[in-house]
RNA sequence: GCACCAUUAGCUCAGCUGGCAGAGCAACUGACUCUUAAUCAGUGGGUCCUGGGUUCGAAUCCCAGAUGGUGUACCA
């Protein structure tokens, strides 16, 4: 028992070797002592609480006198000799406790003095005033309900450690009181959006968080795996088709509150778990939905501020006050960039315009609507501080929802911003079975082409589609976000009771096991694109250039033949393949390449290729690049094509191309 | 991957140009019958993240690594 006790208070569980610190060992020792004399604190089953600190404080008037049963946890000790006040600390609040040796004995008087900050009390007595003003409870019986074992963080400061907060949660909470705040209101944000959509008359559902076929959002899935079924499942990224199929079922009005994964980079926005709201009102679009977000942000604002819907988020006044502004995508992008997407006549233009206003990230696959919204989140994005709808975005990156009337590149859409992030997302839903299998169809042509954030195709939804669904309107709102801003909290991490943590130390090599076959799932079926039959009336290409190279300056590319002696996969890069090349010369040449989402790795080596082996030498990930392996590149439907150039393998190693 | 920052007592943190390892809280002993970051006197508590190096001497300077944070990048 005590030898137990020991390993498991080891301070440092790495150390094999027993050091207590003296601090938890003292304290092991009362515990001990309060045993053997037959008081043992971990026999207490109840204790009759018949009042919380709060209330007491707050209706004094009413409780002056009583006699009182508070329980709760020592936070701090004033000794004064034959007197003591501690401060007990329950749910609602704090109290102090008056403890006087004429009033209990000296007996009870020296067992109260033993226990320690961190202890778990119930204590007996009457709620009085002390000479300074305090409001007190005069302990007249007292009951030690558990031990703590451990040093509680400094009582002034607290516990700061971010990485010790996010950890030891129930640390934070015991010492931080704005953080059991911060987790009150999320509560109440929650309940608030219930009760309005309750109100509205929406029923409220429960989808399946383990999918076959992971749909409504373009994201990375987690898999897992049924063991009985022996079957690979995914968590799902989104509950959309779900809630769709009970539009379709004649449920008219349905929500889920609930969680989502997404296995995807993590930052102060984003944990790879999160909460999401998700609610299909049949009979309504997406201006419908514009005004349920309004009512659903406001009525969660008003529950944790005081009724208010003006809040100060990071120093910087918004006002939640419907209506919030609306603006197209393509007005916000002209408004802060000067750039009209009216006019623009196809995506090499766009391109050129967007390069000279500076923008990063362009691609050259990219199509008229990609660079909207790239430009969109350059410019406009991070202006966005008032909640504003952002209307009518492209139809390739919306592949669930209804074209806009006459503007068939636009969809009935919107995103609402505030404070320069997303909170919400909402369509006009789709619910042609037809248009919707062939957005569908676009969508695995992309998958195909290694894009693996691209949604799968679900047959079953577009069958129940076919059965016909009723026009839809549907919102799903971030409910971490909007916890975050409305009780003013900089990251997610905040308002995550537990968020997700790297492990400490090198444990996380110990549960993994090393296997690459989930990588291989993962990878498999995408690959080859060259096997894919391609529907050429979709192929668009890049304009020819009009301007001339003279042939001296061309024969100064030079472009050799390569044989890959080895390809391996880059580790942590989600683009990188690193080649190692024979380039005829007899030293290797390492050329990396961001076509990781079109090829696999082990596909290559052995593989002849082309490589422009004079470019400057380019650091990636840290890794050297010596030139570049040549693709030819296409846009098809939209989406981007890659072939690498593979040759006859009698072609030999540094052939120079002419 | 890169850059910057951090890592010193249970907690919060000082420690300058290299010279005996420090404070407050917490703990322990004692005093104290209305304190409230109680006070007063005293005591104990350290792998200065790890490993190298420079030096007569390193918490401090140099190199490498670990962990965490923040920012940034992943580009035919």
């Amino acid at each position: 028992m005590t030898k137990e006790q020991e390993i498991n208070l080891n301070p440092n569980p790495n150390d094999s070797e027993e050091k207590v610190s003296d601090q938890i060992q003292i304290r092991l020792d009362k515990l001990k002592a309060l045993q053997d004399a037959g008081a043992d604190p971990f026999l207490e089953t109840s204790y009759e609480v018949t009042e919380h600190t709060a209330e007491i404080v707050e209706d004094f008037d009413r409780m002056a006198g009583k006699i009182v049963k508070v329980a709760g946890r020592i936070m701090s000790k004033r000794g004064m000799g034959k007197v003591s006040f501690c401060d007990l600390q329950d749910r609602s609040g704090k109290i102090q406790i008056f403890t006087r040796v004429n009033d209990i004995g000296e007996e009870s008087y020296a067992k109260w003095q033993e226990f320690d900050i961190g202890d778990i009390v119930g204590v007996e007595g009457e709620v009085f005033r002390t000479k300074r003003g305090e409001i007190s409870i005069r302990n007249s019986k007292f009951t030690l309900l558990a031990k703590s074992l451990r040093p509680l963080p400094e009582k002034f400061h607290g516990l700061r450690d971010t990485d010790t907060r996010y950890r030891k949660r129930y640390l934070d909470l015991i010492v931080n009181p704005e953080v059991k705040e911060t987790f009150e209101k999320r509560s109440l944000i929650i309940r608030a959006i219930r009760n309005e959509l309750e109100d509205r008359n929406f029923l409220e559902v429960e989808t399946p968080l383990l999918n076959l076929i992971p749909g409504g959002a373009a994201a990375r899935p987690f898999i897992t795996h049924h063991n009985t079924l022996d079957l690979d499942l995914y968590m799902r990224v989104s509950p959309e088709l779900y809630l769709k199929r009970l539009i379709v079922g004649g449920l008219e009005r349905v929500f889920e509150i609930g969680r989502n994964f997404r296995n995807e980079g993590m930052s102060v926005k984003h944990n790879p778990e999160f909460t999401m709201m998700e609610v299909y009102q049949a009979y309504t679009d997406y201006h419908g939905m514009m005004e349920l977000a309004e009512a659903l942000v406001v009525r969660a604002c008003k529950a944790v501020n005081k009724g208010s819907t003006i809040i100060n988020f990071q120093g910087v006044e918004i006002d939640l006050t419907p209506p919030f502004a609306r603006i197209t995508m393509s007005d916000a992008v002209r408004e802060h960039s000067g750039l009209d997407f009216s006019v623009i006549e196809d995506a090499q233009q766009a391109k050129q315009l967007a390069r000279e206003k500076g923008v990063e990230g362009i691609e050259e696959h990219m199509g008229v609507g990609d660079i909207l919204e790239l430009c969109f989140e350059t410019f406009a994005e991070p202006k966005l501080i008032q909640p504003t709808f952002v209307l009518d975005y492209p139809i390739e990156i919306s592949p669930l929802t209804k074209k806009k009337p006459g503007q068939p590149h636009l969809t009935e859409r919107f995103e609402l911003f505030i404070y320069g992030s997303e909170f919400g997302n909402a369509y006009s839903e789709l619910n042609d079975p037809l248009d919707q299998e062939e957005r569908f169809r676009a969508q695995m042509a992309k998958r195909q082409a290694g894009d693996d954030e691209a949604h799968l195709q679900d047959d079953d939804f577009v069958e129940a589609l076919s059965h016909g669904m009723p026009p839809t309107g549907g919102l799903g709102i971030g409910i971490d976000r909007l916890v975050m801003l409305l009780t003013d909290n900089p990251s997610i991490r905040d308002v995550l009771l537990f968020p997700t943590m790297k492990p400490l130390g090198g444990q996380a090599a110990d549960n993994q096991t090393p296997s690459s076959s989930a990588e291989d799932d993962k990878t498999s079926g995408q690959f080859p694109t060259g096997s894919q039959k391609l529907d050429l009336s979709k192929v668009k290409v890049e304009p020819l250039f009009a301007d001339m190279v003279d042939f001296e300056t061309f024969s100064q590319s030079d472009f050799r033949v390569v044989k890959v002696l080895n390809c391996e996969e880059v580790p942590k890069s989600d683009k990188l393949l690193k080649f190692t090349l024979n380039d005829g010369s007899g030293t290797d040449r390492i050329i990396l390449s961001g076509i990781k989402e079109h090829y696999k790795a082990e596909d290559l080596i052995g593989k002849t290729l082309v490589a422009i082996t004079n470019l400057p030498v380019r650091k990636m990930m840290g890794i050297p690049s010596q030139g570049m392996v040549i693709s030819a590149v296409y846009e098809h439907d939209g989406k981007e094509g890659l072939n690498l150039l593979i040759l006859d393998d009698n072609i030999p190693a540094g052939a120079k191309l002419y």
